[in-house]
DNA sequence: TATTGTTATACTCTATAACTATA
DNA sequence: TATAGTTATAGAGTATAACAATA
């Protein structure tokens, strides 16, 4: 065959997508503490979800110690605010401070450039559908939003989860 | 809106869904060193292909350090050899052992099962989309096969590599 | 007793630098 | 001199465990 195999496999596809995908995004959002994920934390934060720390960090699929040093980074530099959440004193809310929102919006930007970079070799059409899919993948995957990872065979391959 | 900012994310969906890849392949892949990546380098060794350790590795995406490990690790496990190649001494021939191929059978067919329980959430047509997509992004990607990876942001705001 | 968040520690993965052997 | 591969070392990122505060 002329289309070697590991090019035929999906995750080597993936990952060569997300690699090309942090590159990308490292230079575009180069200063920012965290990175992508410093950005995801920055976008919460200023949607003011009222979202714990812990909640956060399953939806960005991390650990809430790693959370902890992602926001301490943030604070340090001034784009977000930690305050004990009222309702439940041991939780702390998030927000973002006025230069957080500036810094938001500028990233914004250059990741959009740097995604139209990554996206480069696809069509308006077909980046609408990977994005599609992928969000369909990511929001609705077993064990990944609907239920809490764990590790069990036999649940992977059950079905429900 | 309802749907809150970070789910909207390119990557945060692209990490996500990396994520659940790599979770449900490295169940399915127990066992074999490596993992996903060790996969990938048993394919390209079963293959034949004549392509050197650096080459590879470059095709994986990683260092030319991690895959002496990597290759290290399945020999070891008696999956792979080592040859000197006979027309430039200083590079190594990959091939496949008898036990590495039926290893490899194996490890397609669990990995088969955990792909089609990572696409779950799509149907057939959808799937074969998100994978089209995914590779012709992979193989097309500028500056992850056609050039030599560079951290330039010039050539990145530039358009050919 | 369970949970949120923090800290300290350890582990894994990956990259850097120096080395050998070939070219 | 440059390149393929190896090794040792260091670094980044992540997870584990113990703790404090609160529920």
């Amino acid at each position: 065959m002329h289309t070697p195999a590991v090019e035929a496999d999906l995750g080597w596809a993936l990952g060569s997508v997300f690699r090309g995908y942090l590159r990308a995004t490292g230079e575009a959002l180069a200063g920012l503490p965290g990175g992508p994920r410093g950005y995801q934390v920055l976008t919460s934060a200023e949607q003011g979800e009222p979202s714990s720390q812990l909640a956060l960090a399953h939806r960005l699929g991390v650990d809430r110690t790693v959370m902890t040093y992602l926001i301490d980074d943030l604070e340090r530099s001034g784009l977000v605010e930690r305050r004990p959440d009222p309702a439940d004193r041991r939780a702390r809310l998030l927000s973002a401070t006025a230069a957080g929102r500036a810094r938001l919006a500028e990233a914004t930007e250059a990741l959009r450039r740097a995604e139209d970079h990554v996206l480069a070799p696809l069509n308006p059409a077909e980046r609408d559908q990977l994005r599609d899919l992928l969000r369909k993948l990511a929001t609705e995957a077993p064990g990944e939003n609907a239920c809490r990872v764990v590790a069990d065979v036999a649940a992977l391959e059950g079905g429900s989860c």
